[in-house]
DNA sequence: TTTATCGCTTGACATAGTGTCAAGTTAGCG
DNA sequence: CGCTAACTTGACACTATGTCAAGCGATAAA
């Protein structure tokens, strides 16, 4: 099961599924588009990978490693006050998902049809949900929080404004570049949650 | 082509299309499904409309008559200055989400291999992403533009705050009341966009 | 040197949903 | 009576996922 050959392959696919969902047409990350990319048949990812889904959670825990996505997002926890810490969070997760687009796009789009990839989505938006909370309980600590604000509305808020799909508008049709995108939405996240 | 019968049946068709995107369990919107709920056969689903996308589409031009969108966001039109114009668009199209989010929902789940249906939806944003823009200039007229912002970028963010999807995000999964949907994002758009 | 096992290949097949095709049925109407 | 429009039934092609079975080659253990 672990043997070096084994592992080694394993690699060779997530590196490979990686590759064809961020390629010009996504649309050719069938399981068979990837066999041919890692160099193997479709059959053989089969014995990696129990389904198409469970290769998608496994690239996605892959590029987490590579990018070090904890070590990130740990930074902004380090923040000494609630502004810095917001600012910190949503430099650090909106400079990260230009890396996990594509593997973001086929997760929702599996969505609506399969029931696993749905769960195993939703789970990484709990993730990201939880470091919007935490910058905002640290805002409501500092007692920076605009009083219009209770807690959970301001986290739901900043999270709807942090999603993948918000940045896939404003980035990729809208054609802002990054770091314009990072520096507005961390202006208006200021601008909303922050009391006057 | 126009004959009684055949009219009544496409409306029945249309209504049941609507009816299953909008229940509980979308995902039984299928061509059989859709059939079975007008009290048709399959087959002849395909005499109406020659691909599911086109009857999504027809379905969602059908709405857009029952609920005279064309007159709701005339409305917004009509407004006296730039601020109540941006509350009146917002409140016309933020309410009117609800009543499309089913059809909303199966286009949305259909561009990632639908070239017809992407195009389709694109098409139906754009007209929103217009109104979008008819606001945003209506506040530079009045000088009440920030000038943070120029106005392409300013019609690109509430273009993407206005989103289907972001309404999803807060009202069905963060259990947000759509009347306090309406009324925080009214007030969050004229936060971020209305000079000081 | 034989034997077993692991990683992989080839090819056939089940399944689900869309869309096509052909032949037949039924109701209304001149 | 016979025509036509609207619809039905049933078979089929196609695509993508996922399963199953048989076999093959290299490596390692007896």
């Amino acid at each position: 099961m672990s043997s070096d050959k084994s592992q080694d392959t394993r690699s060779r696919i997530l590196d490979a599924a990686w590759r064809r969902l961020e390629s010009d047409d996504p649309r050719k990350s069938r399981m068979g588009d990837i066999a041919k990319e890692a160099g193997i048949s479709r059959q053989a990812l089969y014995l990696h990978f129990p389904s198409r889904t469970e290769l998608l959670v496994a690239t996605a825990r892959h590029l987490d490693e590579v990018h070090k996505v904890d070590l990130r997002l740990e930074a902004s926890r380090a923040a000494t006050n609630g502004i810095e810490r917001l600012d910190a969070f949503i430099s650090a997760w909106a400079n990260y998902v230009p890396q996990v687009y594509g593997v973001a796009r086929a997760f929702i789009a599996m969505m609506p049809t399969d029931e696993a990839a749905a769960a195993a989505w939703k789970d990484r938006q709990r993730a990201v949900r939880q470091g919007c909370k935490a910058a905002v309980l640290a805002l409501h600590r500092d007692d920076m929080l605009d009083p219009e604000w209770d807690t959970k509305c301001a986290t739901d808020w900043l999270w709807a404004h942090l999603s993948v799909e918000n940045w896939e508008r404003l980035v990729r049709e809208c054609d802002w570049e990054q770091e314009h995108y990072v520096d507005t939405i961390q202006r208006i996240a200021k601008q909303v949650l922050i009391r006057k």
